[in-house]
DNA sequence: CCAAAAACATACCTATTGGTATCTTTTAAG
DNA sequence: CTTAAAAGATACCAATAGGTATGTTTTTGG
C-alpha cells in the first residue's frame, strides 16, 4: 500500500473510532488506550499521527462533528423550493428520523459544546465555526423567505436563526433523560407553532 | 459542636465545594481528591460521609442543582400577575442578569444532562425530575394566561413550554462558546418574538 | 539492492484515579 | 469518668491516565 494512502487510513480509522467513544462515553473521559484498543492498533501509531489527545479532539470535531451537521443540518438549506418547507423538514424531520442510538446519545456537537466549550480557546474555536456556518445558512435561507414573501418581514433573521438551533441543540441534551419520545413530539409541536407564525 | 450538626455542615461544606467545582471543571473529571482538598478536609471525612463518587454526583444534583433551577427558574413562574409579563421577565431577565462566570460556564443542570444524561439511569431520574417539575410550573402559568386571555387559546401548553425550556438551556451552552453577549442578544430578541406571537 | 525515512509496536514512566483499611480524635450516653 | 460510636486523618492499593523512548517493520527513492 502506498505510504501516505496507508497514512491516511490509519489517521481516518482512529478518527472514526475516536468519534464514536466520544459520542457513546464523552471525550474526557474516552482515553487514548481505549481508542487504540478500539482500532487494533498500538499506542505508538497514534503519537504518531497525532501530537496529542488535545489535537486529536480539535480534528475529531473539524473533520467528523462538522462533516454531521453540514450534511445533517446545513446542507440541506440550501436547496430550492419554500423556504418555510425547508425549515420544516430539516427541523422537524430530521430530528424524527433520528435512530434510538443517536436519542439517547444527544447531539455529538452539542455534547462537546458543554463538555469543552469553557476549557479552552482551541476547542471554543473551532465549534463556533460551525454555529456560525449554521446560523449564517439559515439567515441567508430565512431572508430569502422574506424576499420571496413566505416570511414575514419585519422580524431578524438573525433572532430566527439563533432561536431555531437554540431550541433544537437544548431538546436533543433534554431528550437524553427519557426513554421515550414524548419531549420529542412536545418540541416538535412548538417548534411547528414557531414556524408557523413567522408566516 | 453537636454531632448531627456538625455531620450536616461537612455533608454542605463537601456539598458546595463539589458543585463549585464540578460547574467550573464537569464532573468525571474532577476527582474526589480535588474536592477534598478544596474542603481542607481528607479522603476519610469523605467516604465516611458519602458511598462514592456516584452518590455525591446524585446529592449535588438533586440538593443543589434542583434548588438552583427553582430559585431562578421555577419559582418566580408562580408569582401574581400577568402570565406573559412573568415569562418575558423569568426568561429573559434572567439572562441578560447572570455574571461573566455563569456565562462562561453554561448551564449546571445542562452540564449535567450532557454529561451524564445518557450514563447511567440513576442520573436521569433526578435530572428529569426537574425538568418535569419545571415543565409543570410552566404548563400551569400557560394555562392561567389562557385562562385569562392574555396568552392564545387554540396552542398547546405544553408544546411551548417544551420549547421555551429547549431553548433556554441550548443557548446557555453555546454561549460558551463566545466572548461576548451578542448571541445572548439574538436569542433574547428571538424569544421576545415568540411569546410575542403566543400571546 | 540499499539506506533513510515513515509507520507502527513494545515497554516503560510518573501522576492521578476511585476506593479501602486502619488509625486517631471528638462527641454522646450512661 | 468511662466506653462506644461517630467523625476524621493517614497510608495504602490496583487500575488507568497521558505521554515518551526505543525498538522493529514497511515503504520509498536512488
Amino acid at each position: 500500500m502506498l505510504q501516505n494512502e496507508k497514512s491516511e487510513l490509519t489517521k481516518q480509522i482512529i478518527l472514526d473510532e475516536s468519534f464514536k467513544l466520544f459520542y457513546e462515553n464523552g471525550f474526557k473521559t474516552t482515553s487514548v488506550d481505549k481508542i487504540m484498543k478500539a482500532t487494533n492498533l498500538t499506542k505508538g501509531a497514534f503519537y504518531h499521527h497525532y501530537k496529542n489527545k488535545k489535537e486529536l479532539g480539535l480534528a475529531v470535531i473539524s473533520l467528523k462533528v462538522q462533516k454531521r451537521v453540514y450534511k445533517g443540518m446545513i446542507d440541506p438549506l440550501f436547496q430550492s423550493g419554500n423556504a418555510i418547507q425547508i425549515l420544516e423538514t430539516t427541523f422537524l424531520e430530521r430530528l424524527k428520523s433520528f435512530p434510538v442510538y443517536e436519542k439517547q446519545h444527544g447531539c455529538p456537537m452539542n455534547n462537546f459544546i458543554n463538555e469543552v466549550g469553557d476549557l479552552e480557546v482551541a476547542y471554543q474555536l473551532v465549534l463556533r465555526r460551525i454555529i456560525d456556518d449554521w446560523k449564517k445558512a439559515l439567515i441567508q435561507l430565512i431572508e430569502r423567505g422574506q424576499y420571496e414573501n413566505t416570511i414575514k418581514k419585519n422580524i431578524s433573521s438573525n433572532a430566527i436563526a439563533v432561536y431555531l438551533i437554540s431550541a433544537f441543540e437544548g431538546i436533543r441534551g433534554i431528550r437524553k433523560l427519557y426513554n421515550n419520545d414524548d419531549i420529542l413530539d412536545e418540541y416538535i409541536t412548538g417548534l411547528s407553532l414557531y414556524i408557523n407564525q413567522i408566516k
